[in-house]
DNA sequence: TTCACTGCAAACCTTTTGCAATTCT
DNA sequence: AGAATTGCAAAAGGTTTGCAGTGAA
């Protein structure tokens, strides 16, 4: 059992959720992809392994995943991925408004969380500027990752 | 006529397509809107002022306007936006990869296309760090708009 | 006059809702 | 046992396609 789905069950848990064997197919899934999928790519991966589960209840699962900041929604893919999880420190997925950057290969389709240095003060630097009051930003980058620039 | 309806209609003729009435009323409407529009809200905005367009044509001028670089998908809200139109510049509407930044008001759903000083270096400090080779990103800031701000 | 564009009908895909049946705890 | 969750049916949205008719150049 991947970090992930260990973390992930545990929250739900702790939540008073049921971990039902549709959750834990779900994420057990996202686990062990490092895509971004939509709900109908999920209901079709576990399909293909032998798993029926309703598109309905993808939809409800995927909501709760991410009530409980188990996933990002990607704004590129309009897809859902896994959050990150960092061994070291204590999990940071149970926080809500911690900012998440991506980068997404064009090519194999990859998403990959990051944390963008220097990002900060350029919020910082438009709030100012703008007199807009910002308390989420979106950053996402579309490119050829280190793999595929090989072939 | 505004500059941007101006410009817009002018780009059309120059690729050889045609100004049509859904068009102009598309680009009118465009132009007044400082918000990010849906077909649909495109559709009804135009109902209520009494041309009937079908949703079908929004969505094929939406299209057609987004292939000439007429407008920006904005990511946030899914929806459509008119491209900003420098005064001074020889305007950049007709350009393709040029980077596009908004500031999305949460109130009144206000969009503003903004240069965002300093991304540039971030972008490549993270193009370094990740081995990626990036050419593209999409930068969203949401929060409140000054106006919103006062009251 | 001609060809691009629109409108209409219908299909298609995605997402949501209500309710009865199931299954975690 | 009891409540949360799923599956099914159906509806509700959003978007696309084909084709005949219209209208801009």
């Amino acid at each position: 059992m991947t970090l992930y789905t260990e973390k992930a069950l545990s929250i739900l848990k702790n939540s008073g959720l049921r971990i039902t064997k549709p959750r834990r197919l779900v994420i057990e899934l996202l686990a062990k992809t490092s895509r971004s999928l939509s709900a109908y790519e999920i209901k079709e991966a576990l399909d293909q392994d032998g798993h029926k589960v309703d598109t309905v209840s993808i939809y409800r699962i995927i909501d709760c995943l991410y009530e409980n900041h188990l996933i990002h929604r990607v704004l590129t893919t309009g897809k859902v991925m896994k959050c990150k999880l960092e061994n070291e420190h204590e999990c940071e997925l149970n926080q809500s408004d911690h900012c998440h950057h991506f980068l997404i290969c064009q090519q194999c389709g990859s998403v990959e969380e990051v944390h963008c240095p220097g990002i900060d003060s350029v919020v910082s630097a438009m709030e100012e500027a703008s007199g807009y009051r910002i308390n989420r930003h979106y950053l996402e980058f579309s490119g050829i990752c280190p793999q595929c620039n090989l072939v």
